[in-house]
DNA sequence: AATAATCGCGCC
DNA sequence: AAAGGGCGCGATTATT
């Protein structure tokens, strides 16, 4: 495979090929105007894989002038990666500009010009990142896994940059329709909507509090406990379990406050333009490789708004989540032949039940939940020896992990991927917790094992995020085989989260995208776990709007 | 007046 | 019914 690196230099670009220890060989300068022509090119007459410092630094622009390419490798992302694994040493990649590599954030601005003016980057060398990173997998004893990582995490920025830039269709109209019947007429900037007015009265009145503002929840719980009621904090499912005529119309006074505060008119105003939400996907913006979003509030587009979401005349939506990813790719990572045999069907839980190993689905859900994330309390901690006893290996496994964490150790994602070093972090976990940070104290105890939860967590959810991401970056190069054109001509990926893709496809390749959708997570599974039988269940959905899916 | 912390809630 | 992990974001409140 060839490698071709791309380095800004003045108004021009300069592109090497690169030997297999990074060193550039002779190099093609031109003008950044002509890059797109150049790499559409070179990506036309056979494999290559882009080497630069950023993929949120050159692509867009790319993108812009047509030109798609088929895998790069970014030195931003899997620097970070091989800077905290296990599996690389650290004196290979230290030394130059490391820090500045370190320092480095992606460009979450809308300006896609190719040459912001004083970009950090600009002072990074791109050539001796690359001959430490190639050195350092060189060096390691897992370079094939962690090769996997550095491929697939880079694939995922270029999968990101393509969904900013197609959009997810997102009809305004509709969503401001949804906005009118729910809160009534828009109104007045500083006003509030005749329904949140309305209950809003009732609400003052119920607690006989008739300047209570209920948009502060100081002041509601203030007088709900004026009002005689028992209550420490003003959430929900707290004001649930009361039995008082101010219940009822301050819940959905919260919840339609909610929905006009996250994703109202404002939102439509700052978040929709030509037909399209675009969010910025940040890959690797989780410490655990989850993907982190920048802009209108991409992770939790709720459920109440997604009839908005509708594919383009003669186009679809094919909407794919994964059933039960995680508890599955505990299974696989653990070699857990059980737990895989649970897993064979598209209910684990269900199938934990056939097994015998709990009575109810409920119990297993809770069960399994708690050995994910550490629970120790009620319900799911009375379902761990149980699950201990059937299921050895998946629950040593994340047992492990929390003991490491609470160690202080380091743990890792299947493919390598390390948890921060409870430093700097374990600091502020302690100012989360509200606790000093006292050695050998109760309150240093009990921070010690919410840093073991965080552990146990890590290497599940990091390696599910690894099994997301070999599944995307499969998916993007087979929708691609699908059609022809530019990237919003053909089938192409326009959402994604943790779990679940959203496609945007012409109406008459649906079900061959969904077949490409079922194809790539087998793909991914033999991947991570090779021949280990697991099975992957996808959920798949060819609708007209993202709301009729599931 | 601007910035930081807190609360609460949406998603997986 | 939540718990236990990970996020982003807006309104309010506290601090500088």
């Amino acid at each position: 495979m060839d490698r071709v690196l791309l380095r800004r230099d003045g108004g021009d670009v300069v592109a090497a090929d690169c030997a297999p220890d990074g060193t550039p060989g002779p190099a093609t300068r031109l003008p950044a105007d002509d890059l797109p022509a150049w790499v559409a090119a070179r990506e036309g007459g056979g494999a290559v894989r882009w080497v630069w410092d950023d993929t949120t630094r050159w692509y867009p622009a790319l993108l812009d002038a047509g030109v798609r390419v088929e895998r790069c490798t970014d030195l931003r992302l899997t620097g970070a990666l091989l800077r905290r694994s296990p599996l690389a040493d650290p004196a290979l990649l230290a030394g130059g500009d490391a820090a500045g590599w370190v320092a480095l954030e992606p460009r979450t601005g809308g300006d896609p010009a190719l040459f912001p003016l004083e970009d950090p980057a600009d002072r990074l060398d791109p050539a001796a990142e690359l001959r430490r990173q190639s050195a350092a997998l060189a060096a390691s004893a897992h370079g094939g896994r962690l090769g996997l990582l550095a491929a697939a995490e880079s694939s995922g920025a270029l999968a990101a940059a393509e969904m900013t830039w197609a959009g997810l269709p997102w009809r305004a109209d509709e969503h401001a329709r949804l906005l009118t019947g729910l809160l009534g007429d828009r109104p007045p900037a500083g006003l509030r909507p005749p329904v949140l007015e309305r209950l809003a009265g009732e609400v003052r009145a119920a607690l006989r509090a008739p300047d209570l503002n209920p948009d502060s929840p100081a002041a509601v719980l203030r007088a709900l406990q004026t009002a005689g009621l028992p209550v420490e904090d003003t959430r929900s499912w707290t004001l649930e379990r009361i039995e008082h005529p101010v219940v009822p119309p301050l819940l959905e006074y919260k919840r339609l406050a909610r929905l006009l505060a996250a994703n109202g008119w404002a939102w439509l105003d700052t978040w929709v333009r030509d037909g399209r939400f675009r969010p910025v996907f940040l890959p690797g913006g989780v410490v655990t490789g989850r993907w982190a979003s920048h802009g209108g509030g991409a992770l939790s587009v709720p459920v109440q708004v997604r009839p908005a979401a509708v594919a383009d005349d003669g186009w679809s939506l094919v909407v794919a989540d994964v059933a039960q990813l995680e508890p599955r790719v505990l299974a696989g990572m653990s070699r857990d032949a059980a737990l895989a045999e649970a897993a064979r069907d598209r209910d684990l839980y269900a199938g934990m039940v056939a097994a015998g190993v709990v009575a109810t689905r409920a119990e297993a859900k809770v069960g399994v939940l708690g050995a994910l994330y550490g629970g120790t309390r009620g319900e799911s901690g009375r379902m761990m020896p149980r699950l201990a006893r059937r299921y050895p290996r998946a629950i040593g496994l994340v047992e492990d992990a929390a003991r490491a964490g609470e160690r202080g150790a380091v743990v890792q994602t299947l493919l390598g991927r390390g948890s921060p070093l409870p430093g700097a972090a374990w600091a502020e976990r302690l100012a989360d917790l509200g606790e000093a940070p006292e050695p050998g104290g109760r309150d240093s105890d009990r921070a010690r094992r919410a840093w073991g939860r965080f552990t146990r967590n890590f290497v599940v959810q990091g390696t599910g995020a690894e099994w997301a991401l070999c599944w995307l970056a499969d998916l993007r190069n087979r929708l691609w085989r699908l059609g022809e054109g530019s990237v919003h001509q053909r089938p192409h990926l326009v959402f994604f989260l943790h779990d679940e893709v959203v496609v945007h496809t012409p109406a008459d390749l649906a079900d061959r995208v969904a077949g490409e959708v079922r194809a790539a997570a087998a793909t991914a599974g033999r991947l991570l776990f090779g021949g280990f039988p697991l099975d992957f269940p996808l959920d798949v959905a060819v609708v007209r709007s993202w709301a009729d899916a599931g």
